[in-house]
RNA sequence: GGCUGGAUGGCAGAGUGGUUAUGCAGCGGCCUGCAAAGCCGUGUACGCCGGUUCGAUUCCGACUCCAGCCUCCA
C-alpha cells in the first residue's frame, strides 16, 4: 500500500516515492518563539506528528526537522518589552511550547534546529546568492531579486504582475523591484546582531529555513509541511532561494499545507482577540481529547474550534477506552497492529476521520467478540492505530481517571460508592439512588458492572 | 480585484456515478431494582441553476455563499 499525499504544488494527490528510501525526509517550520502556543500552532504540530508516524511506518529512517525561529522583530519587541536578553525570551518560550506539545502526545522531531545557530551557514547562502546574480546589498540590506528567478509564484499560483498590482508590498527605495525580498538586515546598535559582510545585522525570515533545511537534510527535500498562510510568500521565496543557491536542483518534492484553525467561521488572530492558548485548554481538557478533536478533521480543510468539538472528541475516546477497558485481561502476544482499513485511509493523504471511523468498527467488533481470537484482533487494531494517531495509549483506568478540574475528592467518591452499595444490598433504592444524585452532581459516572461498580468523570 | 480551498442529515465529519460512513444527540427495543455502559433497530442528507448520462450528492459549466492568502502569522 503506497502512501498517497496531496502535494500542493502541482494541486493533486500523489503516489509518495521518496528520493532515498533509506534516509526520507521532512522539514516543517516551526514556532516563532515570542508567545505561548495556541490552538492553531497545536493543529500544525499535531497534523506533521500523524505525518511522521506515517512515514515511519513506511520507512525505517525519517529525518523530521522542525525548525524554531528564535530571531525576530516580535521576540526583539517582547524582549526590550521585559529587559531582558532575547535568549531569556526565547528559553521561556521554547520551553512552554515543548511542554504543550507533549500534553498534546506531538512526538519530538528528530531534528530542532535554530535560527541563530545557523548564521554561519544563513550568511554563506547568501553570499552564493549574491554570487550566482540571485540577490544584491544595498544600504545595509541583501534583497533577493525575484525578477532573477523566472519560477517564481509556481507554488501560489500567483503571477508577477499580480503581486505587483496587489502593492501593498512595502517598496523601499533601494529595492530594484517592489517585489525583492530581504535576505539580511541591518540591525540597529541595541538590537541583537551578527557580523557579516554586509555589516552588522541579522537574517530575514525565508533565508533560516532554506539555510537550515539545506544544512540539515540536503538540497532537495522530500516533503516541506507548513501552515496555509506560509505558502506566500514564506514558501514561495523558500523556493526560490534554495533553488538559485543549489544551481536549480528542486527544493522540496511534495509540499503539504495544513488548514487553518478557525473561531466562529473566522481565522483565530491576536488582533481579533480570539486566541486559545494550548496551556489554557489542557487546563480544560485532557490533552489526549484535544488531539482528538484536532485530527478528526482531515488536515487540509478548515477546522471550527468550540468546546462542542473537544467534548465530542472525548466522547469518541470514552468509547474507545470503554472498549479496551473490556480487554484489559486480553494479552496481546504481540506487536499490536492496524487494521487495513486503517492504514489505507491513513495512506490515503493521511484521512485520519476514515481512520477513526475503522477504530470505531474495530470497537463494536471489541464489544461482539465472543471468542478470544476476535477479541484479539479488536485490542491489536484498536492499540495498533491508536499508536499511528498518537492516541489510546494508556491504560483505561488512567483515562478514566482523568480529572483536568482536579476538584473531585477521590476519597469520598469511594466512601460514597460504598455507602450506595451497601443501601443497594439492603434494597433501600432510594437512598441508593440519592446517593447516585450526589454522585452526578459531583461530575461522578457510575457504572454497576459484573465486577463491581466503576466511576468515571 | 487576483490566487487557493470549501458548501453533506439536529451537530461534528467521511465517502461514492445506481447499494449502511462513523461518532454525538434523538426515538424504539434488549439488559438493569432503576440507571449507566454495552448490544440490536431507527432518520425524505448531500448550496442553487443548467449540461453530460439509462441514472448525479458524486463528472462538466455558470451562480450564490463561506474560509484563507495577496502585510507578520500554523
Amino acid at each position: 500500500m503506497p502512501l498517497n499525499l496531496y502535494n500542493s504544488l502541482s494541486r493533486h494527490k500523489e503516489c509518495f516515492e521518496p528520493l532515498d528510501a533509506g534516509r526520507v525526509t521532512m522539514y516543517v517550520c516551526g514556532p516563532t518563539v515570542y508567545s505561548p502556543p495556541h490552538i492553531g500552532n497545536a493543529r500544525a504540530a499535531v497534523v506533521y506528528d500523524v505525518l511522521f508516524r506515517v512515514l515511519k511506518r513506511h520507512y525505517d529512517n525519517v529525518v523530521y526537522a522542525r525548525n524554531i525561529t528564535d530571531v525576530d522583530d516580535k521576540i526583539n519587541a517582547a524582549a526590550r518589552e521585559e529587559g531582558v536578553p532575547i535568549e531569556t525570551i526565547t528559553a521561556r518560550y521554547t520551553e512552554i511550547y515543548h511542554r504543550d506539545m507533549r500534553g498534546l502526545g506531538v512526538l519530538p522531531p528528530v531534528i530542532e534546529p535554530r535560527a541563530t545557530h545557523h548564521i554561519g551557514p544563513i550568511v554563506a547562502m547568501i553570499e552564493r546568492l549574491i554570487e550566482a546574480g540571485f540577490a544584491y546589498a544595498a544600504d545595509g540590506h541583501v534583497l533577493f531579486h525575484v525578477p532573477a528567478y523566472d519560477r517564481y509564484g509556481e507554488l501560489s499560483g500567483r503571477a508577477r504582475e499580480d503581486m505587483i498590482a496587489g502593492a501593498r508590498v512595502e517598496v523601499a527605495s533601494f529595492k530594484r523591484d517592489p517585489a525583492d525580498f530581504v535576505l539580511w538586515k541591518p540591525s540597529e546598535e541595541h538590537a541583537p546582531g551578527w557580523d557579516s559582510p554586509w555589516g552588522r545585522g541579522r537574517p530575514g525570515w525565508h533565508i533560516e529555513c532554506s539555510a537550515m533545511a539545506e544544512q540539515h537534510l540536503g538540497e532537495t527535500i522530500d516533503i516541506h509541511g507548513g501552515g496555509n498562510d506560509l505558502k506566500f510568500p514564506h514558501h514561495e521565496n523558500e523556493i526560490a532561494q534554495s533553488v538559485c543557491a543549489h544551481g536549480g536542483a528542486g527544493f522540496a518534492r511534495y509540499w503539504v499545507h495544513n488548514g487553518f484553525v478557525e473561531i466562529d467561521r473566522e481565522k483565530m488572530s491576536k488582533s481579533i482577540g480570539n486566541v486559545l492558548l494550548v496551556e489554557d485548554l489542557l487546563r480544560r481538557f485532557p490533552g489526549e481529547a484535544i488531539r482528538m478533536a484536532l485530527i478528526k478533521t482531515r488536515y487540509r480543510e478548515p477546522l471550527n474550534w468550540d468546546d462542542t468539538l473537544v467534548a465530542q472528541a472525548k466522547a469518541q475516546l470514552d468509547r474507545l477506552y470503554g472498549a479496551l477497558q473490556r480487554l484489559a485481561n486480553v494479552e496481546l502476544n504481540g506487536m499490536p497492529e492496524a487494521s487495513n482499513a486503517f492504514l489505507e485511509a491513513m495512506d490515503d493523504d493521511l484521512n485520519t476521520a476514515l481512520a477513526i471511523s475503522s477504530l470505531m468498527e474495530s470497537v463494536t467488533q471489541a464489544n461482539t467478540a465472543v471468542t478470544l481470537s476476535e477479541q484479539l484482533a479488536a485490542k491489536s487494531e484498536l492499540l495498533g492505530g491508536g499508536a499511528e494517531l498518537g492516541i489510546l495509549q494508556r491504560s483505561p483506568a488512567d483515562w478514566f481517571a482523568v480529572d483536568p478540574g482536579g476538584d473531585i475528592d477521590v476519597e469520598r467518591v469511594n466512601a460514597l460508592i460504598v455507602e450506595r452499595n451497601d443501601a443497594r444490598q439492603a434494597k433501600d433504592w432510594r437512598r441508593a439512588d440519592e446517593i447516585r444524585d450526589e454522585l452526578t452532581a459531583m461530575g461522578v459516572h457510575i457504572q454497576d458492572g459484573p465486577n463491581g461498580t466503576e466511576w468515571r468523570t
